[in-house]
DNA sequence: CTATGTATGTAATATCATAACACGTCAAGA
DNA sequence: TCTTGACGTGTTATGATATTACATACATAG
């Protein structure tokens, strides 16, 4: 996973999405958990931009679809792609946006633009390191960890 | 600020918190902030414990001793705090901890013990180089950053 | 002493999240 | 085949967290 994180950079979104919506299926089936039809569509609407979405935001999604319109129908299929590590909670923003790459293995840190809202999905693997390292120094043993960053995408910090 | 941290050791804790009020006010005094009543009194109550407390906890506090107890005054307080870096908000635990060193400039990392609730504040220095770095390499520029650990502190894995 | 900025108090409301229960579906085992 | 049990979805109700707006009080500079 080398590369320096695509979501601001132009690229084929359509492709992006749908990459990562067939390994997404390719997760879930190898977990024995099941692809229902809300959570898809959930994991897509979550797909459809490099943003993260608030539970009632993707809730208002589906109940224009013909879904619930109650919290927990949108906050169970959010829980659900978390936990398959299809999706990511941003702490910061109480909202949830789709995992690039999921199916692998992967420390993610969380690019927010505080401008244009993007989210991108970066390598934490050194800064989780570093993380564990200090933690293991005060007998602290990690078991998960959040990793967000405020600032300034390289796009807004061109306008500014 | 070399010490791993003291959080979870046996500690005299009247000291420390003693020691950390009183770097507060020097903090404020030199920002030319003015540390009142509610501020000063939500600091000590943070102060009591290595803990997280919610705005509603403090706020519980205050009323009880005359302060307003409509939410606001206890979230004005807290946001001074945490503007003026005399305590940080647990963005996983929607959550407020007194800065147990105010005055010197630090990145702070925070473990969380899942068991027992205590938080220690961690020095994340090395943390948020590999975060600012990584977010370089995307061209994105880094101003607040959230580093929190969920786990097990020394202790309650001791008792595990 | 008074004008000004800052802090506090309060009401009302917005936003985020979960508990509890009912119903439907589907597949495994009697 | 029937039944049972696990799971998913839908709904009601409520709880938890946070902010907006406005009124009042208070400190300090002028």
């Amino acid at each position: 996973m080398p590369d320096p994180d695509l979501a601001f950079a132009a690229h084929d979104h359509a492709h992006c999405a749908h990459d990562a919506l067939t390994r997404a299926e390719a997760v879930t089936a190898a977990a024995g958990a099941r692809m229902t039809p809300v959570r898809r569509r959930v994991l897509e609407i979550l797909l459809e931009e490099h943003k993260a979405l608030g539970a009632y935001d993707v809730l208002a999604r589906l109940a224009t679809e013909g879904f619930g319109n109650q919290p927990p129908v949108a906050y169970r299929a959010l829980e659900f792609l978390v936990e398959q590590g299809l999706a990511h909670r941003i702490q910061r923003l109480n909202a949830f946006t789709a995992c690039v790459h999921p199916g692998q293995d992967h420390a993610p840190a969380f690019l927010i633009c505080r401008t244009c809202h993007t989210v991108a999905e970066a390598e934490a693997t050194a800064a989780r390191a570093s993380l564990d390292a200090e933690a293991a120094r005060a007998g602290f043993q990690v078991e998960r960890s959040t990793i967000e960053a405020l600032g300034l995408c390289p796009n807004c910090r061109g306008q500014a």
